[in-house]
This record gives structure tokens, C-alpha cells and sequence, in this order.
RNA sequence: GGAGGACUAGCCUAACUGGUAAGGCAGCGGUCUUGAAAACCGCCGGGCUUUGCCCUUGGGGGUUCGAGUCCCUCGUCCUCCGCCA
């Protein structure tokens, strides 16, 4: 969410920003009714000094004995109007924070200007492999021939897009979890364990709602969300606090399942692992003074690299575009890992710092130093990474001509010092 | 799920049959001091168009001139009962 003062005083910079990031939103609408809503504050707020006053005077009246009921006739209209006004008022802010919530954070200064095809590649790192000595097949295939994932049995559970692991799939993918964990914790972030359901209000403090309410699992009798990344309950962590002078910056670290919809996705990159309704993710949040968030966020973005190059994949960083950066987001890199099987880069971590956009939704404030007025602080969070597409990625770069799969050294102690899945032919 | 109790600012704790949130601790600034402690003074929920005004007793609503107090509703915690991995 914007700072209203913000939306009056550069409304041009908003409405640029909403052309830049694709969105839409009624910005004249919100400034017409922002106009009527600050004169009709000073009006309630004038009739309440008048009836405090005036339902002062009646306590005196009545202590020192006098009689006070025309005073009191007289007030109950006063009361009667100041009530009818600060209704309408009330009713004017519930209508503007509507409006207010659907207006995009701004992109940052140096976002580059326009749609995917403008993203920026910031870096590569290490060799992709473009031209195997023999076929490389695609996860899908692999997984299903060394008996790591049953898609069909998924499918049939639950529906398509809901992935089963099997045997050392599973296995797998549980030791690539314990090994970011360990990774971000030895890096200063403390592990949590979040709620996997969580309410409207944390939805709509992340961002996620009202936008994005078509993408999320909705449990309707008790009103609850399904997660689509852990980044909405270890963010709301806080919301409604303030944070002391000595609490910033904080890190945290969460392994949690996420859920999506996918609505209107079918079709498209869902082979596989490309693109599922459940997948595992291991997640990183900051917050952080807004002074430090640049930083911040570079650092944290090396920490998500981290995890790809203790696994020797190759990857490449991209700056995003503002049409292509999320709604809640000021600036974003994504990591991206080579598939040699399906012969693609993959998305696996999407590093973004909110600014305090995130925090003026959910309330997240910090008090700069002793006796200094309360600042919003700044949110920042990283995949550090993804796993389903992780997973997918490593069987394709890790097989070998037996048909095995190598596993990456650091990945060893985790997996009882195997060095291959599969067996020996 | 049922019954009972509780919720006041970072923490603790007051406020008559409704009368307009009183204190304490911790913390911060200052005076004094070689330094510290003690003592004393000030600050110590949020906001604003800041000699002032408005809002704030878990959230929301109601009754009333006026609600921490009365009523309704939701939430959280505690105790007991029931159910349960």
C-alpha cells in the first residue's frame, strides 16, 4: 500500500508506475473522494470537540447540582449529527483503503522500463550444458524410470499438478531442504516453522489479496487461505507491531509447502515439475531499516546464489522488467537454472525487496531510536530456492550415460554419503 | 463442541450505583557527581491543519449527554468437561 500523502503529492509518478506495471486502478476516483474525505475529518472532528465540550459541562451541571436536562436535549442532536457524520466518514475510508489497495508499488529507478522481453541479464554463472555427449532426457522421465515421482498416482489423489515422491525422490528432496536450512541458518537466519493456512488479513498485508485472490486455495468454513509461499505467514509475523530501536534488521528462514491455483496456466510449461498446484520451498525473509534495504537486498540475493552454486548448477541472475515485476514489488531479480532436458532456463528464486509497501499493508513499524516517532520498515524476501523445479533441474544436469543420477557433493552427507541415485545397471 | 474466568500503553496495576484512563517498574533525556548509584525535574500509545484538537482500555457494534464500567457479537488466553493424532 501507498502513503496517502504520497498518492496526492506525486500522483503523475503513480500513474506512470500503473502504466509501467501493467495494472490498473481508478488513481482520479481515489483522489476525488481523498479531497471529500479530508474536509469531512475536520468537520467530525470539530463536532466531537463541540459534544466532549458540551458533555463536560453536563458533569458539572450535575455535580454541582444544577439541573441539566435542556442541556442534555440539546446534545443528544449534537450527538445525533456527529454519529451521522462519523458514519459517513467511516464509509468514505473503507471505500478509499479499497481503492488504495489496489495501486501498485512503485518500481524502483533503476527497473528497466517495459515487459518480459526487457528484462535485464545481470549475470551468468557457470557453463549450461548445450550440447550433451549423450540424450539428456527431461525430469519427467527420469523421475519415472528410477521410480523417484509418480505423477499418475498424484493425479489421481488429488489432480494433475499435484506431485507424488517416491522412495529417493523423496528422500532427495528432503535432504535438499535440510541442506538450505542448515546454508541460511549458518548465515544469521533463524529457522521458523509458519501456519500453512492463514487469514484474509495476512493475505491482503503480503499482497496476495485482493489481487490475486483467483490464484490462492480457499478453505471456505473457516475462512481460511492456503498458502502460495511462506512468505505471507512469516511476513505478517509482525503485522500491527512495533519494533524496537535494536530489532532491525531481522532475518528469517522457513521450509514450507506452497499452494496455487495456476488459474488460467493450464497448458502452458505444466509438464512435470515445470509448473505444479503444491511444491516445497525453502524461503527467506528480511526486515530491515529502509536505509539498508538496497543492500539488503543484494546480499540477499547472493545468499539465494549461494544455494545454486554450493550445487554446481548453472545459472543466470535477471533484473526484471517493471511489467513483468509483481504487484507488491519495488524491484526484483530472478534466478534462473538451465534444464538440459527440456532445454530451458527455469525460475527458481525471485528476490525482491517491497520497500515498505508490504509493511503500510500489514502495519509493520519500527522505532528508529528512544523517544523517536515510529517508520514503517522495509520487507525483503528470496526463494533460496524453489525445490520442485530445483529437483528437476538436478536429474537432468546430474544424469549420467548409466542412466544414474549424480548427486552434488555438499548434497552427500545428506543422503547417508550416496553419490548416485539409482542403481547400477 | 460445552461451562466458567480473564484481556487497561513495553511489563505490572488502579478507576463509586456509568462522569471523561490514576499510579508503579523498566527505558530515555536532564540537574547534581571525578564516575556511578540515590534523589529531583522532564519524556515515556497513535494521529493531525501541534499555545491546541482528535482517537486509544483485545476487535467490531449497541444503549447513553457521557462507556474501561451496561448489552450484543467476534477473537485470544487460562481452568474444567467432552472429543481426538
Amino acid at each position: 500500500m501507498l502513503d496517502r500523502k504520497f498518492i496526492r503529492q506525486e500522483s503523475e509518478t503513480l500513474r506512470q508506475a500503473i502504466v509501467d506495471k501493467r495494472e490498473s486502478a481508478d488513481l482520479d476516483a481515489f483522489l476525488e473522494m481523498d479531497k471529500q474525505h479530508l474536509s469531512l475529518i475536520a468537520q467530525v472532528e470539530e463536532l466531537q470537540a463541540e459534544r466532549n465540550r458540551a458533555s463536560a459541562a453536563i458533569n458539572e451541571m450535575k455535580k454541582s447540582g444544577e439541573d441539566a436536562s435542556s442541556a442534555i436535549a440539546k446534545t443528544r442532536e449534537l450527538s445525533q449529527r456527529t454519529k451521522e457524520l462519523e458514519q459517513q466518514q467511516s464509509e468514505l475510508e473503507e471505500q478509499l483503503r479499497e481503492l488504495q489497495l489496489n495501486f501498485p508499488n512503485i518500481p524502483a529507478d533503476d527497473v528497466p522500463r517495459g515487459g518480459e522481453q526487457d528484462n535485464l541479464l545481470i549475470r551468468e554463472w557457470g557453463e549450461p550444458v548445450s550440447k550433451p555427449e549423450f540424450e539428456i532426457k527431461p525430469h519427467w522421465d527420469i523421475g519415472e524410470e528410477l521410480g523417484l515421482l509418480d505423477l499418475a498416482r498424484g493425479a489421481k489423489v488429488a489432480g494433475s499438478g499435484f506431485p507424488l515422491l517416491t522412495g529417493e525422490g523423496a528422500r532427495f528432496q528432503r535432504a535438499l531442504i535440510n541442506f538450505m536450512l542448515d546454508l541460511h541458518r549458518e548465515a544469521g537466519f533463524t529457522e521458523l516453522i509458519p501456519p500453512l493456512l492463514v487469514n484474509s488479513e495476512s493475505a491482503t498485508g503480503t499482497g496476495q489479496l485482493p489481487k490475486l485472490i483467483d490464484d490462492m486455495y480457499h478453505c471456505s468454513t473457516d475462512d481460511l487461505w492456503l498458502i502460495p509461499t511462506s512468505e505471507v505467514p512469516v511476513t505478517n509475523m509482525f503485522a500491527g507491531e512495533i519494533l524496537g530501536p535494536t530489532d532491525l534488521p531481522r532475518y528469517y528462514t522457513a521450509y514450507t509447502p506452497c499452494f496455487r491455483r495456476e488459474a488460467g496456466a493450464h497448458g502452458k510449461d505444466t509438464r512435470g515439475l515445470l509448473r505444479v498446484h503444491q511444491f516445497d520451498k525453502v524461503e527467506m525473509v528480511k526486515f530491515v531499516r529502509p536505509e539498508t534495504s538496497e543492500e539488503e537486498h543484494e546480499s540477499l540475493l547472493a545468499q539465494a546464489e549461494k544455494v545454486l552454486q554450493a550445487l554446481e548448477l548453472p545459472y543466470r541472475v535477471m533484473l526484471l522488467a517493471s511489467g513483468d515485476l509483481s504487484f507488491a514489488a519495488a524491484k526484483c531479480y530472478d534466478l534462473e537454472i538451465w534444464s538440459p532436458g527440456v532445454g530451458r532456463w527455469l525460475e527458481v528464486s525471485s528476490v525482491s525487496n517491497f520497500g515498505d509497501f508490504q509493511a503500510r499493508r500489514a502495519g509493520i513499524r519500527f522505532r528508529p531510536g528512544e523517544r523517536e516517532k515510529p517508520q514503517f520498515v522495509h520487507t525483503l524476501n528470496g526463494s533460496g530456492v524453489a525445490l520442485a523445479r530445483l529437483v528437476a533441474a538436478l536429474l537432468e544436469t546430474g544424469l549420467t550415460p548409466l542412466g544414474r543420477v549424480k548427486i552434488p557433493e555438499i548434497l552427500r552427507p545428506y543422503m547417508g554419503g550416496q553419490e548416485f541415485i539409482g542403481k547400477e545397471d
